[in-house]
DNA sequence: CTAGGGTTAG
């Protein structure tokens, strides 16, 4: 691992005896100013982030050719001001030059990037990094053990790994460790074991707060579990939890999904009347709410409502109201409302264009909508995996295969990799268009380790099953039938 | 002074 580590990094950072002395000949010393300028920066930027990624790999040059004249805490903090800004692997980059250049580091640096190897999903890094840093004589705290824990790719095996560490005293759990796993056990809907941790938590003597409440309430929303989230809600009110902005956007989008738009509207008049202000979120998701039923006034009305509560529109809203557009309205008269917004100042991301490619997609425009997906790439917008689904889907529903195999090759080749909805789209418009070898060839790279370990959805599996009864003596369904019917 | 958890759109 760390040799892997060091080959990636930069020549300069790999052999740092080139340079011992600061870098500059011509400036001999760094101005007082200018340093604390610099200082002024970090600790608003560890905050916040910073402005852009040049802006803080500028920084990291001048600190690094200054390097004497700056604490752990000023390169922890860049650090934390890259994590903010979700360059989970520039930070990573940035410690690994900072210990080629013996720049010291502490508990806090590493466990920064501890998180960072986690959000990356390269757990196995992360556990290294561990060994790491107790070799050289650091003591992993409660905040180290959470950013691991994070990124096990079993939550369920967290539990386990909380208790072991629990029982060898390795660490004191607490609250934000708790809520951490609980998080990712009701992502993946383990709403129940989620439920064990948190009565786990309370065994150790760990009050819950209100956003262990809030994971827990959003995860028996998804599930429909009513009663539950009203015994959780009584029981965060027994417990003096007050209820945040957060718990009112989770309910908000809750009533929302099931189509109970009004119960959403009385959540957000009694957020205000506990003089507490929904924000951009609480109102985007209400807004959805309209929107999931068709009711494209009733969307436009929250808009100027947002607006008269002194709350500003953003991209989100844009995007959820050209979605809206698209789907009652027509694509066309999304692209003017997409064109009037541009001139207004909103500068599109991918997830907007998705919309309306996926809209174009819908009403049979495909044409126009691969004019906007190649254009991509020239307003520096990279097509993600949902984008390249979109396409391939449009291709399919036009049966033209051979482009949607051909959006499945660049793909991979931009290393965007396909998911399980990219394979069951492309399977099922073979299957539509009879290339059944097609499809079979695509089932098995799916559910390869290489391929993703994918396998068929219901949609898929039913179709296919159809085919075989229907079309018994059709002889190229031969190799379906022998992975079907045997 | 620096590290860990939560809400919305395709």
């Amino acid at each position: 691992m760390a040799f892997s580590l060091r080959r990636s990094m930069p020549l300069r950072a790999a052999f740092p005896f080139i340079h011992n002395t600061p870098l500059s000949p011509s400036t001999s010393s760094l101005s007082t100013t200018r340093r604390r300028e610099v200082q002024t920066i970090l600790l608003k930027s560890s905050k916040s982030g910073f402005e852009n990624l040049g802006d803080a790999l500028h920084l990291f040059d001048e600190m690094l050719q200054w390097r004497t004249l700056f604490s752990v805490v000023n390169f922890t903090q860049l650090l934390s001001g890259l994590v903010k800004m979700r360059h989970y692997s520039v930070a990573v980059s940035l410690f690994h030059q900072m210990c080629a250049w013996n720049i010291p580091v502490n508990t806090y640096t590493i466990s920064t990037v501890i998180n960072c190897y986690c959000r990356l999903n390269m757990i196995q890094c992360g556990f290294s990094m561990l060994g790491w840093m107790i070799k050289r004589g650091f003591r992993p705290n409660v905040v180290t053990y959470t950013g691991l824990i994070k990124g096990l790719s079993s939550p369920v095996e967290a539990r386990g790994f909380i208790k072991r560490l629990i029982r060898l005293n390795e660490i004191e759990p607490d609250v934000v460790l708790y809520s951490a796993v609980i998080d990712r056990l009701c992502r993946k809907n383990f709403v129940d074991q989620a439920l064990d941790v948190f009565s786990d938590m309370r065994q150790e003597g760990v009050d819950a707060n209100v956003v262990t409440y809030n994971l827990l309430v959003q995860g028996l929303c998804k599930l429909n579990r009513w009663e539950e989230i009203d015994r959780l809600l009584r029981e965060m009110d027994v417990m003096n939890v007050c209820p945040d902005v957060y718990t009112s956007s989770i309910l908000v989008n809750a009533y929302c999904r099931v189509g109970r738009v009004e119960d959403a509207e009385n959540v957000i008049k009694m957020t205000i009347e506990r003089s507490e202000c929904p924000n951009v979120v609480t109102y985007n998701t209400l807004m959805h709410g309209y929107c999931l039923r068709g009711k494209i006034d009733g969307a436009v009305a929250v808009v100027s409502t947002m607006k008269s509560m002194g709350v500003v529109p953003d991209i989100v809203t844009c995007g959820i109201l050209l979605d809206g557009f698209c789907k009652k309205n027509g694509v066309d008269e999304a692209m003017s409302l997409f064109h009037e917004m541009e001139r207004n100042g909103l500068i599109p991301n991918i997830y907007i264009y998705g919309i309306l490619i996926n809209g174009l997609c819908n009403d049979g425009q495909l044409s126009k909508a691969k004019i906007l997906f190649d254009n991509l790439s020239s307003i520096r917008l990279e097509p993600d995996v949902k984008t390249y689904t979109m396409m391939i889907q449009g291709f399919c529903q036009k049966g033209l295969l051979d482009e949607a195999n051909e959006l499945l090759r660049q793909m991979e080749a931009e290393n965007c990799l396909p998911d399980n909805v990219t394979y069951n789209i492309l399977i099922r418009g073979c299957i539509q268009n009879k290339k059944y070898n097609e499809a079979c060839g695509l089932m098995d790279r799916m559910c390869w380790p290489s391929g993703g370990g994918f396998s068929l959805d219901s949609c898929t599996t039913c179709m296919i099953l159809d085919v075989l009864g229907t079309e018994k003596d059709d002889p190229s369904t031969l190799a379906l039938r022998k992975k079907f019917l045997t």
